[in-house]
DNA sequence: AATGAATGAGTTTTCATTCAT
DNA sequence: TATGAATGAAAACTCATTCAT
């Protein structure tokens, strides 16, 4: 009360619980991140909430004051997963002006790096296993997430198309071809490895786009 | 029924035994048709026994009769549409003398007829969905069955640059990108529709048969 | 199927799986009954279903093969007193024909005959103790059985009225009136001994039913 | 306030200092008042702490500081509605000296202007809800309360008895008669409204008590 | 004093597996 | 062989109690 302390007000300090309240911000997003790994590793039918617990440091308990069900926290995995990858995908969707073929490019190899080479790939793959288990979630996924791909890749297909860099081809059947690969570089990660074995990512995003792009352009056409 | 296999008959009325031995061996396939259907459809964990056996038409104790455990069902399962798959497959692969793109067409076209559009698409879905949980599984899948299917598109991919039909190309990497695309138009049919939502099986093999060629071409080649 | 042997049947003889199949149409009332004690007992909340499990003599999984839920349990439990309980009152039912005092005389002795003295008097302190967790149980009782219980008093009470043999009065209140101590001496036979402590229920009922028809009486009658 | 209390002002500011105390001491008053609501709706195991604490307007760890365990909060709960009860009962028991169905008619009505009408009430269908888990406590209420109501009825029934006013009976018996309806109607409050549904508390006291008189008098009394 | 995040023992519920019939 | 009632180990979920702040 004397002007001479003026900040030191009659609650806690500010600063005070700190740590805890660092800690309980922090909690979900630890949560969401073991429960991630776990689905992804094994489903959700065959993941323990109390595995999910001790992978991210807390008892089951704790986990309920986050999320009132295994159902719950599973949905605001997927939420999560989708929002990381929305947002990283948001960063490469700058108006590209160059040739199609490089917008191409520029796509494939920015979808690998934003998402398909970190731990957001997994929820593809947590999205096919469970999508019929979830089918609400597999609806939600496909309007939020797969309709966002597949317009960019529309776009750079019709634009292509449009200045005769591509042939003429059933767009929408090109789209799911060109999208293929890279879903199931992302799922190998994360479960058989059916695909890419031996060989490197790269390797085969790169074979993926000379094959496509070959296979897009108009007869006779040079490089 | 000829008189020359007496053994055939016996004591008991010839029909109700041949009936019963029938349903006898039968009830496995039935099972095991049930099992994939409900092993595809939900994921090992999530599959109820009692629900197999309710499908397949049988108790629960049945089921117990021809298979030791939940997962000995499991990998009957697998194994059986494996076995039924490489059967089918074989069908196909008498040595082709044509052009290596013919070849190639014929090995996408004859995998989905043989083993793309039936049930045994599902296994693919399952392998990948508990490729992690059953990992024993995972490389006896890989070891029989992609190998094989890789050993083939290898083979018509090498005769093709070796007769200048292909550009030179990493084998490889093709050959996972060549994969992909099916796999992803079987698993869909059990999953989420990522891929060809409302692209037909047919346009959809063709498409991607067309970018293919185009891609594998040589430069400057015209069809 | 021969005509020496008539008698035996190809499936499994009627006798056959006796033991089992009686004790699995006995398990639903040794389970109803073994929760009727142990809830009138502790009420739903504090009553554990392994205990129950325990007194019926099964594990606690087969309870759940007879009810799906705990609360599943307690209504069928409730169900079968109410209906247990109305069977026996309706045994009394039949119309009496003498003074209205011998009607009353009748339903105070029967309730407790038939009732109050029984298990199903547990139903009553259970009622009243979870009415709030489980309203529509309460109205279901009310609707079923109160109304019930009161319109036997009613025609007696208004009956004695028209015949001059009672005095007018106000026939819902005293209902309610005459109730009470039976629905008392029904609950402190669970719960505790808050009347009749040492006072038999014989003369408890006795005693009420004099002081009740005394009360009746038109005034400077004699017995 | 006065100068010669000096030690009632200290550097805090007096109006702050005496608020806070005030709600200190308020403090448990309000968990038993929240306790008592929730225990009475929901019984004790059915009661979450959480709940009462939220509702007396603190923290659940604030209750942890004023009763050592939900036992010790219940038992405060039942205890300080007895304490209340008796307080309201005994400045209703100075010394009757008019006749004997005056005083009974004071008892009852005493009874519901005090108690029955008050939340005290609803320790009643807690006592009779939960004796049998906390027989100690039935114990307990049945040697403070229900011997104390049963003296003061029984004082009054005798004397009537004494001075030719009501006629012999069972003494005990007849307190618990008249006794009943009367829990029954506090009972009723906070439970199912097994009696009372439609009679109003009133209406149903008054024919209660005509019931009694009439029922205690000598036979051939005139009023 | 007060808070509310964290805990873990205790309960409900599920379901693969067994076994008497 | 076939059945399905019974089991009990395991997993989801709850909540009284603790304790760092």
């Amino acid at each position: 009360m004397h002007p001479t302390a003026p900040h030191e007000s009659s609650s806690t300090a500010p600063g005070a619980a700190s740590t805890r309240r660092r800690r309980k911000n922090a909690r979900p997003s630890e949560l969401l991140a073991a429960g991630l790994e776990l689905f992804v590793d094994r489903g959700f039918a065959a993941t323990r909430l109390d595995d999910v617990a001790r992978r991210a440091g807390v008892s089951k308990g704790t986990l309920y004051l986050y999320f009132p069900s295994k159902e719950a926290l599973f949905k605001a995995v997927i939420e999560d997963g989708m929002v990381a990858a929305l947002l990283a995908a948001g960063e490469r969707m700058a108006a590209h002006q160059g040739p199609a073929a490089e917008l191409l490019h520029e796509l494939l190899l920015g979808w690998w790096q934003q998402i398909g080479s970190t731990a957001l790939a997994g929820v593809s793959k947590l999205i096919i296993s469970e999508a019929r288990n979830f089918p609400e979630i597999a609806d939600y996924y496909r309007e939020r997430v797969i309709s966002r791909g597949r317009a960019l890749l529309r776009q750079a297909l019709e634009r292509g198309i449009d200045q005769g860099e591509f042939r003429p081809l059933h767009v929408e059947a090109a789209i799911d071809v060109i999208i293929a690969p890279l879903l199931m570089l992302a799922i190998s990660r994360f479960s058989l490895r059916l695909c890419g074995h031996e060989v490197s990512p790269e390797d085969y995003l790169e074979t993926h786009f000379e094959l496509l792009l070959r296979g897009l352009r108009p007869a006779g056409d040079r490089p």
